[in-house]
DNA sequence: CTGAAAGCGCTAACAT
DNA sequence: ATGTTAGCGCTTTCAG
């Protein structure tokens, strides 16, 4: 394998042009305060050269690192994916690098992460935040970040509006005629899993509603299966998922028992992730705007809020409910189950 | 928003114990050279400070950045996730950061990245490279490189091997009495498309039945329509995807038209994507080993080679066929086909 | 075993 | 408009 080769450097470029090596900085990050003719010798030259800013030494300078990272509790969750894909995508548009962290769903590993990489980065975003609010502010003092899918007062965050948009669903069930239904909790640590459930409750004694709460579970197909059972262990005619990688994982138990959706039972997933259009039955899911949510996030973090503007903390992103062949009218009779 | 505090510098830790810079820095690199109760005296203030090392300084005296890139070409796919997943957990398992680039299938972006990068990182795993042989074996002179399904004569690699996946899966055919079937394609710069079309040809004639190409098409599930209807259109009872995408995209669009699958045609994907297996029909398709690619990738990555032991170049990962229900023997008649 | 000192590549005052 | 001079935080000689 080669020899790694001894990069060009910018005493490189300086000593070939002949001037100072503040010059060529200048001529290169600030165009403005130097010659033009100069400018062009110096560019031309670091250009011939193949001279290529460090950006490590750059940040130890300037305290700019070019890099945010953007923290997830699970890489393994395509819910994630359109999370990141927005992120890289504004990062790369504002001209920054992205490193990207899997917490594995670990207060422990985020907490490290958190003390670990300020020096390294301009930013954060940390999605779906297992810390306390306490250690999270702790957090914000000593580098910028961005709260995404939990809120913590007078720290910066974008929420995806699924409370509300729970809510759509349960207006869905309620308008074809169930009256019985069952929240699937996700994991009892997710800020977003506890907020939607204290809407649900809210509204469904408004409407005159039973709704029951299973869970919590972890926020995967394979448990999909146990959710599965347990709906059906409560009789209720419509289930609302925490989110789709537990319905569509419940969506093959209950074929597997011979439970017909929807005609047997209403299902309504959420977060609408790649697949939940070509599952069978396509899904009813709350429709999240993830990559907005990403983009979003990045360019919070990345706006430095000029003195006297007033700083919007939290945005809320809205989220509709997309609906598909997973939900129908409320059964007539208990065909099919015990 | 909280100020931005001052990090703890490895001076401070030094101060508080009243020894030198040089001290701590051997306390916590090089805990054999230094006396036992001094070490722990340091690590205490270290620990007490919440002193963490400052990755950029380090860097530029050690000229280890302890991170890793992975440069894909389209962050949106989702066989790149496994990859990704893959990668990032052997990174963490070897201690190393994790730098994610998309290169937006565009043999320029890798370029310039490749030429900007090597400074931040310790390494790059590229995913199917666009840049020709000679452009890549330059970058490997930079910063140490290993490609992933890609193979350039010199340079470390790891590739899935899908050209002998897809021998079986056209083995898999003509033992249902398919005798007439299709290859869609990947994009035109897609290494690993060339090779497999190369080895099915082959093959096809000597197995005596008829293969034909389709395409280039773009590896997404939106191209998957005009794929179907270029299938259709041969004629052929059997079509081998480039990917789980385009075949998925394709199933939609046959199932618009009214073509049966398997019972008028029989689809095989390749990647095992997530959900390959709860589309309708479950996909036929060829299994690659992601996220063990990208763990051996980084492994590759990292393993300076002992001087005199033998260097691996290339390493081959096998593929099998997972048959599910979009395979079935060949129809008798042309049914429901024009 | 420990300390002093010299940079790594770059930027940001401060001069001129 | 350009050059000079300090460092940024850390590792690494080189001396004790």
């Amino acid at each position: 394998m080669p020899q790694r080769r001894e990069a060009v450097t910018i005493a490189d470029v300086a000593r070939t042009v002949g001037v100072a090596t503040s010059t060529v900085s200048r001529a290169l990050n600030q165009p403005g305060r130097i010659s033009d003719e100069l400018r062009d010798r110096i560019v031309a030259a670091a250009a011939t050269l193949g001279y290529h800013p460090n950006p490590q030494a750059r940040s130890l300078t300037s305290g700019r690192t070019q890099s945010i990272a953007l923290l997830v509790p699970d890489i393994t969750n395509p819910f994630f994916f359109g999370l990141i894909r927005g992120a890289q995508a504004q990062a790369r548009a504002r001209g920054h690098r992205h490193v990207l962290v899997d917490t594995e769903e670990s207060a422990e590993v985020e907490a490290l992460t958190l003390a670990e990489l300020p020096a390294s980065v301009d930013g954060i975003v940390l999605a779906a935040a297992r810390l306390t609010d306490a250690e999270l502010t702790a957090a914000a003092g000593r580098v910028p970040l961005v709260l995404v899918n939990r809120e913590v007062p007078g720290l910066r965050s974008v929420v995806m509006d699924t409370a509300a948009g729970a809510l759509q669903a349960l207006d869905h069930l309620v308008s074809l005629g169930h009256r019985s239904v069952a929240y699937v909790a996700g994991p009892a640590t997710s800020w977003s899993s506890r907020k939607r459930w204290r809407a649900l409750q809210r509204t469904a004694r408004r409407l005159g509603v039973d709704c029951v709460r299973i869970g919590p579970f972890p926020p995967t197909m394979a448990a999909g299966a146990a959710a599965a059972d347990a709906v059906v262990h409560h009789r209720v005619t419509g289930a609302l998922f925490f989110n789709d990688l537990l319905a569509i994982g419940a969506l093959r138990r209950f074929a597997e028992r011979g439970i017909r959706v929807p005609d047997d039972l209403s299902v309504v997933g959420c977060d609408d992730i790649f697949g939940a259009d070509f599952c069978r039955p396509p899904l009813t899911t709350l429709t999240t705007p993830v990559e907005q949510t990403g983009r979003v996030a990045v360019d919070m973090l990345l706006s430095t809020p000029t003195v006297g503007e007033p700083v919007r903390a939290g945005q809320t992103l809205p989220t509709h409910l997309t609906i598909r062949e997973s939900t129908g009218p409320v059964p007539t009779r208990r065909a099919g189950r015990p």
